[in-house]
DNA sequence: ATCGGCATACCCAGAAGTGGGTAGCCGCAT
DNA sequence: ATGCGGCTACCCACTTCTGGGTATGCCGAT
């Protein structure tokens, strides 16, 4: 494990105060350097592509491009970088999606910052880190059913965000142009896909999923 | 506005990164120090009545006691503190709850961190401080309506989490042992109150005031 | 060329929510 | 004591959602 030179590490997080408390810590660490920080994904790309980072250290909820999108840009901007994710939620879907996307690692964030100081150097060596159970719950998955894990599809995406905004099938349809039953019929899939059966549970799942904004 | 002696902030915020930016942001101010942090608004009335801080400045969305209760406890145990809220969210409601519980200040989180030095050091002189076009929300929120700022009865609140759990009336009914008739009328006066009409709509505004849990 | 997934559209019966009422009871405050 | 707010309960007409179908055209993969 080379920790000869140090780790040059990108953050990407659109909250100023998180981005401030990891270069804090971060850089209390004398193998370890914060090469730069963004507050939206574009930004980062640009930077990443500028600063050849080690480690991309990416929020998965962001305005504009989420985290789990913003993966298979990076891995093209920037093929070496190793891709570590930062959620607030322990969502089986994220995880998956950002280990399918190509993501070296998956932290929480209220881990204690140690551990954000463990994955760092982990992904940097070439391997993989996931915080708290993660792993298990990926393998379980991986087992039982690989489908079902972020299996919408984009007109299903479309509707979903609608219909979490409180939209009803009737006025989704005005909006899309399309018939009220077409938009049901994707409202029965989005349900059977997710295994969600209220507009509440809706609302949330798109919510964590940064799919709408929370305001 | 006598800055000879320190400003003893205290710290309060569930997310351990965005205590470690503040703290890091803070202390690069001689003026200020941090003479303490919690991630739990209990937490932080423990350190706050051993601490005496002069401006507390606490997050709003927290598990267990949420900020916007918790400042009226901190009003009784260190009645001489300054309350500053911290928030995610630029929510009239919360600005105006706020407000009424007796903080003096509102910053939100994804401000530039000067601004947040600044609010702290007018808070500390006494003065009120509130980040963006806040005041002008209050204003004319004062002038039309006092009312309907955060109105909901604890009852109401009960109710609400549930539906937002995406329970339906007939479930609500049985899990608090009231009918559905009634649960029917608290969801009606829930939405008159805050104005909102959609399901989705009340889940959003649960999970934002952090009164369920986002995953 | 055929099969599966996707998007589209439609039907239906039953369940649930909506928005408008009314009303009784209780406790607290004026 | 009178009133008001909160909690309870009920009714009704209407709309919407739900969950079960069927079906067609398109496209991409095998």
């Amino acid at each position: 494990m080379s920790e000869r030179e140090k780790i040059k590490v990108l953050l990407i997080d659109n909250h100023p105060l998180v981005l401030e408390g990891l270069k804090a810590v971060l850089e209390t660490f004398a193998h370890i350097m914060v090469v730069g920080t963004a507050h939206l994904a574009r930004q980062g790309l640009e930077l990443a592509a500028r600063t050849r980072p080690t480690v991309v250290l990416m929020d998965i909820n962001m305005p504009q491009l989420n985290g789990i999108d913003a993966i298979e840009l990076f891995k093209r901007e920037v093929p070496d970088a190793k891709i570590l994710m930062l959620s607030m939620h322990d969502s089986r879907e994220y995880i998956s999606a950002s280990v399918l996307q190509g993501a070296a690692g998956y932290v929480l964030k209220d881990v204690p910052n140690e551990e954000i100081v463990a994955a760092i150097e982990t992904v940097a060596g070439g391997g993989t880190y996931f915080s708290s159970g993660v792993p298990e719950a990926l393998l379980q998955r991986r087992e039982s059913e690989d489908a079902a894990i972020l299996p919408l599809t984009s007109r299903e995406r479309e509707i979903l965000i609608l219909l979490a905004a409180g939209q009803s099938n009737k006025e989704i349809a005005t909006v899309l142009a399309i018939s009220a039953f077409t938009v049901e019929t994707h409202r029965k899939s989005i349900k059977k896909k997710l295994g969600i059966s209220t507009t509440a549970g809706l609302t949330r799942f798109a919510l964590e999923r940064g799919l709408i904004a929370e305001a």
